[in-house]
DNA sequence: TTGCATTTACGAATTCTTTCGTAGATTTGA
DNA sequence: TCAAATCTACGAAAGAATTCGTAAATGCAA
């Protein structure tokens, strides 16, 4: 049910790019250490948890996301919350905002959004 | 290096409480199916890989962690950021407040952090 | 056409994580 | 004192997740 850590990098990528060939998807990943038959298995177990639904008119199968994203995303999210936040998500986003990594630009979006939550 | 699943709910007891022995540990995750031995050789391994330290010198053995508590959330944060959210921190900010799991004190909490920021 | 490159399928090995049984040591209290 | 309870140590099994080698099919290009 719950992706694993190499099966959400996949989902990123079939989420980008919508459909994807397995070398697409190997290049996007652009791994080292990992080659391209163990993306494929990893793409062909996700196929038969259903994760992904795939094309196979043509010799190159061609993959697509099965899983809702944002769904997925706040599963992860909520999961994070609980077991590293210990529940608490103020925490969880202040500690994100501080963390360097973020722009003024986006620490904007944030606001606004905040905002929007109010007004509502 | 990064802490599994199972370590990181075993370091959110000890960071929460201190200092534990393993039966507090145990009893304060409270598992079903998992049993007292389980959470003891966890907590060993954790101790052959430094996170926690421990105090041998009576019978019932002390744990304490041994990482950093912000450091090592940042570090599941970041991770996430980049394989779930793709590298945008505002996107988890905005769904983590969008999940309906957000009080309106928590809220506050975070514009009040957010204009802290904008001053400095 | 034919052979080279690309692709799939699939089994199996490897590695990581979690689980627990059992044995032996220590403590406690009846 | 000594039996029951509690604890540690440790090996090993079970379960997940990841990795890849190899064989067979397919398509492409000379």
């Amino acid at each position: 049910m719950k992706p694993t850590e190499s099966e959400m990098e996949i989902l990123q990528v079939l989420w980008n790019k919508g459909q994807c060939s397995v070398r697409e998807v190997f290049e996007a990943l652009n791994k080292k250490d990992v080659g391209y038959t163990t993306i494929l298995k990893l793409m062909q177990i996700m196929h038969e948890k259903e994760m992904v639904t795939r094309d196979t008119s043509s010799k190159t199968h061609i993959y697509t996301a099965n899983i809702n994203k944002e769904k997925t995303q706040n599963q992860f999210l909520n999961k994070m919350i609980d077991t590293v936040y210990n529940g608490s998500t103020s925490r969880l986003v202040m500690q994100a905002l501080g963390n360097h990594k973020t722009s003024k630009e986006e620490i904007d979006l944030i606001k606004d959004y905040l905002n929007q939550l109010e007004t509502k």
